[in-house]
RNA sequence: GGAGGAGUGGCCGAGCGGUCGAAGGCGGCGGACUUGAAAUCCGUUGAGCCCCCUUCGGGCUCCGUGGGUUCGAAUCCCACCUCCUCCGCCA
């Protein structure tokens, strides 16, 4: 959620905002239509006003019923038979004074529920430096790091993971789609420790980093999984709902990990703090049906190491924390000895709370092209400010914006296993079939080639 | 799952239906003392929102959350959440 002052003393950034985002707010002014976003805006700020409107009502009217109540007050030093004859109109005025008061806090709750329910959809501002635009295309190629394999050199053509896979007997999709359905799976043997392995690599290299380390719950309060920017409900949302609770399953440990300090106020010099988490990862994958959907790539269940930081709310912070996860990322990508490439997200393509995002996409020569293995956000104080976490500034003195400031979150995947198993097979891959494990990975695998099966 | 008890400001902890945004303490900040620091003393110190908007100022809300009773609720009633103790069950 931002800042409701952008609203109202800066309405041109946020139409302008909107404009690059292309995420729509109301339904019936998709991002198509013409000047959407500054009839959006227009719309936001007439709901802003009525809301207002009713508030300084309500609390006039509140205003005179405390006034009642005090004078009430003041007549227990009158003589006793006084006092009952004048008690009578003040409690009469009072109870009409109540009864209007209910109603207009009715409309106003309802006013209000209309605007949050709109400001909370707006997405965060923008880094100035994010490529603009929308598609595959716009993204900014910031470096590529490790070497492609050259299967035409070496004499074969390569596999995808999942023929790999099942060759090497480590995944079972037929058992997953029994008990649990399409793209759920089983990891297998030496599957099941390439997935551990990945894990306590990747918690290592966040230990070493200086971040806590976490094992969360895999299922979170509706109302946390809102706080950090997801739908937990709806017809298009990626969030497993537990019927007859208000809990969802989580989509990544960043619902865990920022939800953990809601409502606290920190101090400033505890701050930045490092989280890492280690979470299983439920996504419905609504509406992508049909897109990838054998193998490893996009699948309902997977486990993620996430890294996660609160920092101070200033943008050069926050962007300093985000380039510092950046750079975490490619070293534990790095040193699995995966090609990979790093990308400056387009403006277009960001989620609601990002504010500037990274990814990193693997070389996977299976599918002769590039996939997305981990990703970085900065999101400023978007998710903060509704989830409560601020900080005490002792430098803010200024008495009218107070002391206290959100912080800004900062997060991003050390390692997805899924994915980063599909990396590791197609990279690796050996012409009879066989994967040689990545070396950083060997003590936990207690293997250096995975063989296929006889 | 059953039976009790409790949730108050950054933290701890008082609180009779009106005089309570809330005693007291800790912590923080400012000052005095000191060469400096500690100790001591004095003062100060919650959050959010609305109007005004530069300040000054005015107003509303908040004592776990949401309802209710009342002219008036931190205080009474109901539901939910969380924590603690005991019993049962279990990895």
């Amino acid at each position: 959620m931002l800042d409701l002052r952008i609203l109202r003393d800066d309405p041109d950034l946020l139409r302008d905002n909107l404009a690059i985002r292309k995420i729509p707010v109301f339904d019936d002014l998709p991002v198509d239509a013409p000047d959407w976003a500054a009839k959006t805006v227009d719309r936001l700020r007439k709901l802003d006003e009525e809301y207002r409107r009713l508030l300084e009502e309500e609390e006039r009217l509140r205003h005179e019923q405390k006034r009642i109540a005090d004078e009430m007050k003041a007549l227990g030093r009158l003589p006793r038979d006084e006092q009952a004859a004048r008690r009578r109109p003040l409690v009469e005025e009072g109870r009409t004074l109540r009864e209007r008061e209910r109603l207009l806090a009715d409309r106003v709750a309802e006013a209000r529920a209309a605007r949050d329910a709109a400001w909370s959809k707006v997405p965060n501002l923008t880094h100035p430096d994010a490529p603009r635009g929308d598609g595959d295309d716009a993204h900014r190629e910031l470096r590529r790091v490790g070497t492609m394999r050259d299967f035409e050199a070496e004499g074969f053509a390569p596999k995808d993971h999942l023929t790999l896979a099942e060759g090497l007997g480590i995944v079972d999709f037929e058992a997953g789609a029994k008990v649990a359905g399409q793209k759920f799976y089983y990891l297998v043997e030496d599957g099941a420790m390439l997935d551990l392995a990945l894990q306590m690599y990747a918690l290592e290299v966040a230990r070493r980093h200086g971040f806590r380390l976490h094992v969360t719950p895999d299922l979170a309060r509706a109302e946390i999984v809102a706080g950090l920017g997801f739908q937990p409900r709806g017809p298009s949302t990626q969030i497993y709902s537990v019927e007859g609770t208000d809990l969802c399953l989580v989509g990544t440990a960043e619902i865990t990990l920022g939800g953990m300090l809601a409502d606290e106020i920190l101090d400033a010099e505890d701050l930045p703090i490092l989280l890492a988490g280690l979470s299983h990862c439920f996504r419905t994958e609504a509406g992508s049906a049909g897109q990838e959907s054998k193998g490893l790539y996009r699948v309902h269940q997977f486990t993620k190491v996430e890294l996660f930081a609160f920092t101070h709310g200033d943008v050069q912070v926050s962007d300093a924390m985000h380039r510092r996860f950046l750079d975490i990322e490619i070293e534990i990508f790095e040193g699995l000895g995966i090609p990979f490439r790093v990308l400056d997200m387009a403006t277009g393509d960001l989620a609601a709370p990002a504010y500037r995002k990274y990814d990193l996409e693997a070389h996977l020569p299976g599918r002769g092209g590039w996939g997305e293995i981990t990703s970085t956000s900065n999101c400023t104080d978007y998710q903060a400010r509704r989830l409560k976490i601020r900080y005490r500034d002792p430098e803010a003195a200024d008495r009218r914006r107070g002391r206290n400031r959100f912080v800004h979150m900062v997060n991003g995947t050390a390692v997805a296993t899924s994915r980063a198993i599909v990396a590791i097979l197609e990279h690796y891959q050996q012409a009879d079939g066989s994967v040689v494990v990545p070396e950083v990975l060997r003590r936990w695998v207690g293997k250096d080639v995975l063989v296929p099966r006889a």
